[in-house]
RNA sequence: GGGAGUGUAGCUCAGUCGGUAGAGCAGCGGCCUUUUAAGCCGUAGGUCCAGGGUUCGAGUCCCUGCGCUCCCA
């Protein structure tokens, strides 16, 4: 890679031998801050106020009446006077009098600077400002003549210097690696990428009061795990020299759940992180936040109106947020979607969809496979052996039937068969599908439902026949977990549980295309400077 | 894993048929006390992702690799 001010300097390659010309000009405007006795980095300040905050504090009277009477004798100017700081988004320098734009996590508000009513060294700090500095504006608020409310500045500090050369000021930041990388600069440069991550801590909180409110205790289970259960889905192996073992960062957090169940919990839920070592795309991103929930003595009905609920009440805070419509059959834009959250969500059920699409029985075996041959969907395997029957009503079914539903309405799809869900526990009415259910919205799956298996002879035969399935790599990561099957023989009050993919619902509901967009930091490959010298592990 | 696109100044982007590397913003030197992407005059800035090939000549064409984006599995 180039260098550029935006390639980190390492230790190997010393400032003084790859600093670009617009770092060292920064470096020497920092220099007029050092010379006016202030410290380029700043000091603490107190009586901060947003940008927005500040804003809001214009009083048209106090200022209309200092533009009349300001100069008569006695006059006392009520202008509310604010502090605020920002970092420098636009500087219009005129000579005499600077306008500077501001910018912070609430908004954006224009500085004045002038040389008549700034005092010194304020103005002269103003005038070495670069963009993308952070500066400490305080002064009384007024409006121009163009009606732009403004900060007229009796006083400037540094807050700190910007030694590397900000965005483009209207373009901004577009490059999407750069955006991932320096999220620190995406933040500011983009505003929206700051609202759409102040947005998600909103819909998690409120996930979590919500939660709370219904009597769901929130705990913390293991991360680093010894057998990595819960799941179908390759784990990351560390290992943990004290004890000289290997360690599995966690993929789910379902089989400790459950154990507190055991334990008496009657209602846990937690929310953070799993890791799965897969694919990177626009939905999978190799460590994502799962709200996973277990409700005792409840069912897989139980829990899918806990899901509706949340959502639903979620959607509303954030179209309550933007000032649209939060009640009845409100809606929220994904893409070229309006989806409607507020209307109760559509169930249909597996069988009953592939019947209305396909025109056949899910059952029957001979309709199945000449259907698989006619749509050229897939039935076999790599190595040309025909696909088990229940496979290819999947493949059948993801392919064609799936993609049917109204993308608009949430939807949960129900009556799983049981033959694709092998971990689940089968309908007590019709043991061929299972007590399984997931909810889809805007074409993605966003939560499965399960009415929990809690027979440890039958929990063990199934784990039993997962295992016999597996390939050679498969084997070396997932094992038998002997300790689970103990806690259900201890017993597990019958209980529906849920996972909902916190990413994918705050995708949904700030209108993001990619979890990248979601996520505050995305893994990206490492750039060659940043790479961790290899080890011997 | 497959396909498509893309990589040029700090940023956002042009670059025609293969013929001297371009613009805007940012920067630097000036002027300017009500600007809104401020304006005006002047000026500097390049490993065209990397390596190889074709050619008198490659940012441009070909091959290989790498990064990123999008779509598909």
């Amino acid at each position: 890679m180039t260098e550029s001010p935006h390639t980190p300097p390492t230790p190997e390659t010393p400032h003084d031998q790859t600093m670009h010309p617009l770092e060292a000009q920064r470096r020497a405007n920092r220099e007029a801050a050092v010379s006016a006795g202030l410290n380029p980095y700043g000091v603490r300040v107190d009586g901060l106020v947003t940008l927005a905050e500040a804003g809001s504090r214009y009083d048209e009277g106090a200022d209309q009446d200092q533009k009349a009477n300001g100069k008569a004798e006695g006059f006392a100017d009520r202008r509310p006077v604010v502090k605020v700081a920002g970092r420098v988004m636009l500087l219009r320098d005129n000579g005499k009098l600077l306008w500077i734009n501001l910018r912070d996590a609430s908004g954006d508000l224009q500085v004045a600077v002038s040389q008549r009513d700034c005092a010194e060294p304020g103005f002269a700090i103003a005038k070495s400002i670069d963009m993308g500095d952070i500066v400490v504006a305080e002064g009384p608020l007024t409006k121009t003549k163009t009606g732009e409310v403004t900060v007229w500045a009796t006083s400037i500090v540094p807050g700190a210097k910007c030694l590397v050369p900000p965005p483009e000021k209207h373009a901004g930041l577009s490059d999407h690696e750069l955006r991932y990388r320096m999220r620190y600069v995406d933040m500011w440069a983009n505003p929206e990428t700051t609202r759409v991550f102040q947005l998600r801590s909103r819909i998690v909180s409120l996930l979590r009061r919500l939660l709370d409110g219904l009597g769901y205790m929130e705990v913390e289970t293991p991360m680093l795990q010894t057998l990595a259960g819960g799941a179908a889905a390759r784990p990351f192996k560390t290992h943990m020299n004290a004890l000289d073992i290997s360690l599995f960062m966690r993929i789910a957090p379902e089989l400790y759940l459950k154990r507190l169940l055991v334990g008496g919990l009657p209602r846990v839920y937690e929310i953070n992180r799993n890791f799965r070592n897969e694919g990177l795309d626009a939905r999978h991103n190799p460590e994502f936040t799962m709200l996973e929930l277990y409700h005792a003595f409840g069912d897989m009905e139980t829990v899918m109106g806990v899901t509706e609920s949340l959502t639903r009440e979620a959607a509303a805070a954030v179209a309550k947020e933007q000032g649209l419509p939060h009640s009845g059959a409100f809606t929220l834009p994904f893409g070229e979607l309006a989806i409607d959250y507020g209307s109760p969500f559509m169930r249909v059920r597996y069988g009953d969809l592939f019947e209305r699409v396909l025109g056949v029985k899910m059952s029957d075996r001979g309709a199945v496979a000449r259907l698989a041959a006619e749509k050229r969907v897939k039935a076999k395997d790599e190595k040309g052996i025909a696909l088990d029957h229940w496979l290819i009503v999947n493949n059948l079914f993801e392919e064609l039937a799936e993609p049917t539903l109204d993308h608009a309405r949430p939807t949960f799809i129900t009556h799983y068969p049981s033959a694709i869900s092998p971990l689940t526990r089968p309908n007590r009415e019709d043991p061929t599908v299972a007590d399984r259910a997931d909810l889809f919205i805007g074409g993605m799956e966003i939560a499965p439902h399960y009415t929990e298996l809690n027979d440890p002879d039958v929990q063990a035969s199934k784990f039993k026949e997962q295992l016999a399935g597996l390939d050679d790599e498969e084997s070396t990561f997932r094992n038998f977990d002997e300790d689970f099957v103990n806690a259900l023989k201890v017993g597990m009050p019958p209980a529906g549980g849920m996972g909902l993919g916190i990413d994918r619902l705050v995708m949904l509901l700030t209108n993001q295309r990619t979890i990248r967009d979601v996520v505050l930091f995305p893994l990206m490959r490492p750039l060659e400077s940043q790479q961790d010298a290899p080890t011997d592990a």
